[in-house]
DNA sequence: TCTTGAAACTTCAAGCTTGAATTAATCAGC
DNA sequence: GCTGATTAATTCAAGCTTGAAGTTTCAAGA
């Protein structure tokens, strides 16, 4: 799937197929890139760093089941996360409304005031990364991004 | 990172963190829908793929360092997959060369054979996943996407 | 009420992934 | 030839990820 180089396919439909491997390369080549600054700048990993990006914006809490739709990855993954997050005292469950299945999840005073500083050298690696992209390009392409996205969003 | 609706960022250098959250949530929005299917019709998952993707375009075989950096991968991740595919037979070590540390990976006939027919349908699906980019805009989108990459090509 | 079905989570096995440590082989300079 | 550094690959522990199976709770109809 990462597929590059060598004999550069051709013939009908290659061009999508062309742009979905550089598409991949490129997320990969940044998320280890940002993977990496986070374990050694911060001692945490991508997936936490998710999960609280995700619960920062949700200050009354998030359900599990929230958590899983939106950050796209399976409900049996995010337990495990939480459960991490939660032994490292930045986030905190709940169980508050009437329904006893579900448990409200959220940061920590501490989570909250963590995930801030992590946020900000965050935005800035990003930046960096995409150092070459003009914010006028990038404004367009995220746009083409989100319309071709659009198609798929909520399908599998 | 798959950060998106609530409360859209604003503020300066936002548009390239925004670019970089759709560009993440599309490669994983597409890899999720291509791993279940290769799932559900081949019995096979998306790290093997890649890995007899790039020996089907190395017939003369490939160093397991060559498709750690190929592939973006740790070299011990490579150990593991391919240990797998050996298995299944659909891949083999050789020892040829004058240097022994080194093994030599190739696919067998079998996964020479297998891997055309998943590759055809791998890209009827990604044709189909990226439908409504044109042809046009996706060579557009494509070279947008080398140039910002080419920034950080080999140094992570 | 009871019971059937759905929903929210958790648990689990298997596989993927990393980074670090280890082993084995080669190379460079003496 | 030795020695020390480098390179190729494997092993390992810890964590991430999935899909499936299981538990508890809720909802709605007979």
């Amino acid at each position: 799937m990462v597929a590059g180089p060598l004999p550069a396919p051709s013939g009908p439909g290659k061009d999508r197929l062309r742009l979905w491997i550089r598409l991949l390369r490129a997320s990969r080549t940044i998320e280890a890139e940002l993977r990496e600054r986070l374990r050694q700048e911060f001692s945490t990993t991508l997936p936490r760093f998710d999960v609280m990006a995700a619960l920062y914006r949700a200050p009354e809490g998030m359900l599990m089941s929230d958590l899983s739709r939106f950050l796209l990855v399976s409900n049996g993954n995010v337990t495990g996360i939480i459960d991490r997050l939660v032994s490292e005292g930045l986030v905190m469950r709940a169980r508050r409304n009437g329904d006893r299945r579900t448990s409200v999840v959220r940061l920590t005073e501490e989570g909250s005031k963590t995930f801030s500083v992590i946020a900000a050298a965050h935005e800035k690696w990003v930046g960096e990364l995409l150092g070459n992209v003009s914010e006028d390009e990038a404004r367009r392409l995220t746009g083409m991004l989100t319309s071709f996205r659009s198609n798929w969003e909520g399908r599998e």
